[in-house]
RNA sequence: GGAGGCAUAGCUCAGUUGGCUAGAGCACCUGCUUGACGUGCAGGGGGUCAUAGGUUCGAGUCCUAUUGUCUCCACCA
């Protein structure tokens, strides 16, 4: 029983010896018991390509400390890991890997680049995970899922399937963001704005009617050969002739209409727009209203078009089976093959030839990037699947304000309203190999679009076989959005779907509310009918200790394994639990980690001080009989303890949770109660030996249960090695607070003595007396069966060689150190400067008295003794009286010097 | 343009539904080989809680405005 601990805790060769323990004894998997009440968190997935963060490093922190809390209270506590494909962020690093061996994706085929990103997911997904462990991550590992698993992609296809069918997914011609780097469209949500130096381009577009020039701005030039149109405001009495009217296309001399059109805003420039349907979503639904042509004059790898892309999109054009809105394309001449940017450059040049430039007005703006690769978006027509977003947002707002999921911090549920209410169709196909590939099939014969859950081989119209399945895939987050049922086995209806789901919290930063958070909620309600998780934890992001993001580019990322090899993953755990409150960011730095370490190492020794006082044989903790004040003190100290640690956890105040334990290890139990019962210890009296190792051990091992969540491997460290019950500190039951273990009276005699204990202390140490230098306490009290109990600790905790207690003792030769509730004489001689006395004795005096009518002036004030809480005046009438108190004793000090 | 956060000690931040005269860590100053710990112990200095109003018996906490700062969303011919 009895083991030698080392002079200082040391993380390494602890951490990873006790995780294996808990692994071994299958202590995190969830037994799906129907008879427990189930806990669920399903992981955030991290990317397979990602290396922990220390985003991760907080996320799973704060999970990990709300699932192993559930757990202790007895709950069926499924806590769900997984990574995600992250499509574009794993094509892209393999597309990169590939480029250095001089190959592409087209050079490798679909089959074999598949290939490779298997392989690469085998190596570098399972990193993230012995990341993850490394925390000490309490996760049922046997239910590890990955969004691209057999499981979720039959769930994926169950669900397009059903969309499709309910006509809540379709396929049509839109204006997409066009990623001209990564090749693919990507959601409105994953493009990103960063402000850009450019110019507004003044232009000069002659009116065929009347021959004047109109004067347009534009940022972007080069779309104008894709011009089908120049608009102004049907109300703007400047342009009021040129109604019906046409203008002449520089460059092409094409004709184009003048159309009149509520975008054309007359306060902004001069009114006038020219109109690029196919490269600008405004431009794109004007083109709607008036019913343009729409001209694409740019390829989907970010050239201007020509010849061959001009025959291509006319042949589907001529063959009919061309869907609702689809583009011409333009053959640009001697501009096509250009890059964008190399056609700005060129068209700027005729146009300035021709006299059509009339200025450059240099400006800046905020231009839209690829969340991945902070390319420009190029604004394209392009025909995609899209997710018809209003009638799944309805619900999944509705479900909100009703409460049925709340967000905490509830501000954030603004932010999620917010997001809801102004989402767009959702363009989910992505034009990348890499994902859960679209289970549509065209045949070939008829044109007919085939959805099916399972891989047709002949066309239900027309018997053909020629069937062709879609090339794209779908955006990562639609297969993110299924993830709380999707892990749990549906569209199954297993086992674990019918206790674990709904989920019950989710634990997130802001920063994905609207990529997944929201996706989840509509996509739970409109295929499970429930709410996928009843509470939303939104944590902040982690930041440098400047308080800039963590980024890459920055280079000021802290890597967490660093941190965990330096100092211990409980200390990195308890650092980022430490002052964080819900939503907000919070900023690491070397001091936090530093503190935290040192709070371990505390913890560490005050238990090397209670093991090499314990007996071989000691029994397993309880409250022994014969408590003595200072055991009654603790125990009552610890209960609120419980009560105060378990009300934070339940109200997601973890930051709050971990300060009350820091303050009670630290302040409480390790400078009092262990110095306290040293008194004991050291002493002769065996049953009075026995009684104070056994509090000790009764409250230390149950407060290591209240750390537990937060310090899982010291906790359990230490708990095995004081007496215990049971194989692990994880599965062992969380205190409850008890009515029976609250001793307010001697919680208050202790206050006295301890009161007295630091007034003697201070007045020491203000004479520079150093603590070697041992004097005899004379106390005058009237509570003195407290002090009678407390004399011994004069000694040991004031420096005193003998403690009286009684009546009229001589003030000549001593200095007097007054409490609230005593006086005592310290009798210092020589140290003694009778003026010194009398000046601080009265400067005390005159604080009491100013403390004495701060507190009337409240009680004698009607309102408040009528108004507030009967406790709150109480209180005040209590430190009323020991203002009195003190002014009397000071008054007599005084009066005797 | 819209929304939200933050503003408290030299620094970084807590402060839970308004209720003892505002706290912690770090830094600073003074003592200490106190039989668990110097990653420690004891003591100390340091804040008119951004500004101006308001509600209340009572405001760091709630309301309004202002200033500074950060973030998100939208727009940008």
């Amino acid at each position: 029983m009895k083991r030698e601990l080392a002079k200082q805790y040391e993380p390494g060769e602890v951490e990873g010896r006790i995780y294996h323990r808990w692994l071994d004894g299958g202590y995190f998997h969830a037994p799906c018991d129907p008879d427990k009440k189930p806990y669920t968190i399903v992981i955030p997935p991290p990317n397979i390509t990602g290396q922990l963060h220390m985003g991760h490093a907080l996320d799973e922190t704060l999970q990990d400390i709300l699932i192993r809390w559930k757990r202790m209270c007895g709950y069926d506590t499924l806590w769900l890991p997984g990574t995600d494909h992250a499509s574009i962020a794993t094509e892209a690093k393999i597309v990169a890997a590939m480029r250095e061996e001089g190959l592409t994706k087209e050079d490798l085929g679909r089959e074999k680049f598949l290939e490779r990103a298997w392989d690469w997911k085998k190596t570098y997904g399972g990193r993230i995970v012995e990341q993850l462990k490394s925390l000490g991550s309490s996760c049922d590992w046997d239910r590890e899922r990955f969004t691209l698993d057999e499981g979720c992609s039959r769930a994926v296809r169950e669900v397009f399937v059903n969309f499709y069918n309910e006509g809540l997914i379709y396929r049509g011609n839109r204006m997409v963001n066009w990623c001209p780097c990564c090749n693919t469209s990507i959601s409105d949500a994953e493009v990103e704005y960063s402000e850009k130096e450019s110019n507004f381009w003044h232009l000069l577009y002659t009116v065929k009617e009347t021959g004047e020039k109109l004067e347009l701005a534009t940022t972007r030039p080069e779309t104008m050969l894709g011009d089908t149109a120049v608009a102004i405001n049907g109300d703007d009495p400047r342009y009021a002739h040129l109604h019906g009217c046409h203008c002449i296309l520089p460059l092409l001399n094409k004709e184009i209409p003048i159309v009149c059109d509520e975008h054309a805003d007359m306060t902004k420039g001069t009114g006038v727009v020219k109109i690029t349907p196919a490269h600008d979503p405004n431009d794109f639904e004007v083109g709607l209203r008036h019913h343009l042509p729409i001209v694409r004059t740019f390829t989907y790898d970010g050239h201007l078009t020509g010849k061959a892309e001009k025959e291509a999109a006319d042949a589907l054009l001529a063959s009919g089976r061309a869907a609702e809105n689809e583009p011409e394309v333009l053959d640009c001449g001697k501009y096509a093959g250009m890059t964008t940017m190399e056609a700005r450059k060129a068209i700027l040049a005729d146009l300035e030839a021709g006299g059509y430039l009339k200025y450059t007005e240099p400006l800046k703006h905020d231009v839209g990037t690829c969340y991945r690769c902070h390319t420009d978006i190029e604004p394209m027509v392009s025909k995609q699947w899209f997710v018809r977003m209003e009638p799944l947002a309805k619900p999944a707002m509705e479900c909100v304000e009703k409460g049925e999921i709340k967000f905490v911090p509830e501000r954030f549920t603004k932010n999620y309203m917010n997001w809801m209410k102004n989402t767009r169709d959702w363009c989910i196909s992505r034009q990348l190999w890499w994902g859960h590939r679209i289970p549509a099939w065209y045949c070939a014969d008829c044109g007919a679009v085939i959805v099916e859950k399972e891989d047709p081989t002949v066309c239900p119209k027309c018997g053909g076989t020629h069937l062709e399945q879609d090339p794209d895939t779908l955006d990562t987050w639609f297969s993110s959005a299924l993830w709380p049922f999707s892990t749990l086995g549906w569209p199954d209806e297993t086992e674990d779907l019918a206790h674990f789901y709904p989920t019950d919290t989710l634990v997130t930063g802001y920063d994905i509310i609207g990529f997944w958070v929201s996706r989840m909620i509509f996509s739970g309600l409109a295929h499970t009918g429930k709410a996928p998780f009843n509470t939303v934890l939104i944590h902040g992001l982690v930041r440098d200790a400047k308080g800039r993001k963590m980024s890459k580019s920055l280079g000021n990322g802290i890597d967490p394994l660093e941190i965990i090899d330096k100092y211990g993953a409980d200390a990195l755990r308890f650092a980022l639990a430490t002052g964080n409150s819900p939503g907000n960011a919070m900023r690491f730095s070397d001091e936090k980690i530093e503190a935290s370490r040192n709070f371990a190492n505390k913890l560490w020794n005050a238990n090397r001080f209670i093991l090499m006082n314990l007996t071989d044989d000691e029994p397993a903790p309880h409250i022994p009989a014969n408590l003595a004040i200072e055991d009654k003190w603790i125990i009552s100290r610890y209960n609120d303890l419980v009560h105060d640690v378990s009300n934070s956890l339940e109200n997601f105040e973890l930051g709050i949770a971990v300060q009350n334990l820091y303050d009670f290890i630290w302040d409480v139990f390790c400078d009092w109660y262990i110095e306290l019962a040293k008194t004991r210890l050291n002493g002769e009296d065996a049953a009075a030996k026995e009684t104070v190792r056994a509090v000790l051990v009764y409250v230390m091992s149950n407060t290591l249960k209240l750390l537990h969540p937060f310090m899982p491997f010291i906790t359990e460290e230490i708990w095995q090695a004081l007496p215990h019950e049971g194989e692990t500190i994880m599965l062992s039951p969380w205190p409850k607070f008890d009515e029976e273990l609250t001793f307010r009276a001697e919680e208050n005699a202790m206050e006295r003595i301890m009161a007295a204990v630091k007034a003697v202390r201070n007045r020491r140490s203000e004479m520079n007396v150093p603590p070697s230098k041992k004097a005899k306490l004379f106390i005058e009290t009237k509570y003195r069966d407290d002090f009678e109990a407390g004399r011994q600790f004069m000694f040991r905790l004031a420096y005193a060689s003998d403690v009286e207690i009684g009546e009229g003792f001589p003030s000549d030769g001593t200095v007097s150190v007054i409490t609230e509730s005593a006086r005592i004489y310290i009798p210092l001689n020589e140290l003694v400067d009778i003026e010194a006395e009398k000046a601080r004795l009265t400067k005390e005096l005159e604080k009491a008295q100013s403390d004495l009518a701060f507190v009337d002036k409240k009680l004698n004030n009607p309102g408040f003794v009528e108004k507030a809480p009967e406790a709150v005046v109480n209180g005040q009438r209590e430190m009323r009286e020991k203002c009195l108190a003190k002014i009397a004793m000071l008054e007599e000090s005084l009066g005797k010097l």
